[in-house]
DNA sequence: AAAGTAACCTGCCCGC
DNA sequence: TGCGGGCAGGTTACTT
C-alpha cells in the first residue's frame, strides 16, 4: 500500500511530532520485523535513551536519524503503519491488534508500529553503515535531479514494459501499483508498451504526469482505499483515493471516453487501463 | 543474464 | 453458516 506519497505523508507527520523526543521505553514483540544484525534485546537497548533528530525519506523507506548516530530505517511493506499517540489518547487505553513495536517517550507519548501482514521491515544501522537495498534505489522522482532528459536516458534500450519500468525501484524510487496505473492513464500510454518504444513527446508527458500525480497525492495526504488500511500517523485518511481515475475501477467506464475500463495482470500485479485512451 | 515464480502474512470477499 | 479460493498498496530469493 504505502507508496511514495503515503511514506512522505508519514515522514511529515513524524517531523512535526517526534523530533527532539527522548525514548524512555521500548516494547518489541515481533523479532521477525527487525532486520538489524542483532537481537531483539540489542534493538531495544540501542533505542533506549536516544532522541530522534530528523526524519528523511528515500523511495518508500523512512530514515529516522537519532542523536546516537544510529539511523532507524522503516519500510512499511503492504500494511505497515506508524501511529503517534499523545498522552490523552494513551490514557484512553487504545489497543489494537497487530501492534508490534511501541516506542514510548516521556509524558506517555508513543510511536507504535502496527502491521497486519508483517511484510514491513525495520533496521538500525550506524551512521557510517550503508544499507545495500537503499544504496541500490533509483532516482528520486521529485528531486530536481530527475529531469525529462534523465527519464529519456532511463527508458533508452529498456526492454521492460513501461508499467514494470515505473515500478522498478532501481530505476525510479517510490512508485507502486496504484500510482503507476494512474500515471499511465493520465499519460495516455498503454501499460504494456516497451519502455524503449516511447516517443520523445510521450516521455515529456510521462515525466510531467509522474511529478503531477505524486505531488498531488502528497498534497492530499496519500491514498486510503475503501478498506481504510492506510492512515497517517494520527489516523487521518488520505484523500487521493477520492480522485483516482483508473486503479480498481474495472467495473466502471473510462472517465474520459466512457468505454469500459479493462483489467489485466502485468508482472502479477493488477493493472487497469482504457484501451481506447491508452495507446 | 533477463525473466518467471514462490515466499513472506492476515483478512476480506465471493461463490458454492 | 461455513469453507475454500482468490485477491490485496511490496520486495527478495531462488529458479529457469
Amino acid at each position: 500500500m504505502p507508496e511514495l506519497p503515503e511514506v512522505e505523508t508519514v515522514k511529515r507527520g513524524l517531523r512535526e511530532n517526534i523530533i527532539g523526543k527522548k525514548i524512555i521505553k521500548v516494547n518489541s514483540n515481533t523479532p521477525q520485523i527487525i532486520k538489524t544484525p542483532f537481537s531483539n534485546e540489542e534493538f531495544i537497548s540501542r533505542l533506549l535513551g536516544a532522541i530522534f533528530t530528523n526524519i528523511n525519506r528515500r523511495g518508500k523507506y523512512l530514515l529516522i536519524d537519532m542523536n546516537t548516530n544510529d539511523i532507524l530505517i522503516v519500510h512499511l511493506g503492504m500494511s505497515g503503519r506508524l501511529i503517534y499517540q499523545t498522552e490523552e489518547q494513551v490514557n484512553k487505553n487504545y489497543l489494537e491488534k497487530h501492534n508490534h513495536i511501541e516506542i514510548i517517550f516521556s509524558k506517555s507519548e508513543k510511536l507504535i508500529y502496527n502491521d497486519t501482514r508483517r511484510f514491513g521491515k525495520i533496521w538500525i544501522v550506524s551512521n557510517s553503515e550503508k544499507l545495500s537495498r537503499i544504496e541500490s534505489l533509483g532516482i528520486e522522482p521529485l528531486e530536481p535531479i530527475f529531469t525529462t532528459d534523465k527519464l529519456y536516458e532511463l527508458v533508452q534500450n529498456n526492454n521492460q514494459n513501461i508499467k514494470k519500468f515505473l515500478m522498478d525501484q532501481k530505476k525510479i524510487a517510490g512508485i507502486g501499483n496504484i500510482y503507476a496505473n494512474e500515471i499511465l492513464f493520465l499519460s495516455s500510454i498503454h501499460p504494456l508498451r516497451k519502455a524503449s518504444s516511447l516517443t520523445e513527446e510521450e516521455i515529456k508527458i510521462l515525466y510531467r504526469k509522474i511529478k503531477n500525480v505524486l505531488n498531488q497525492a502528497i498534497e492530499l495526504g496519500g491514498t486510503t482505499m475503501a478498506d481504510g488500511s492506510y492512515q497517517d500517523i494520527k489516523g487521518n485518511r488520505g484523500k487521493y483515493g477520492d480522485i483516482i481515475k483508473i486503479y480498481g475501477k474495472n467495473k466502471s467506464n473510462c472517465p474520459v471516453c466512457g468505454n469500459p475500463i479493462e483489467s489485466i495482470k502485468v508482472e502479477k500485479r493488477s493493472t487497469f487501463f482504457c484501451s481506447f485512451c491508452q495507446k
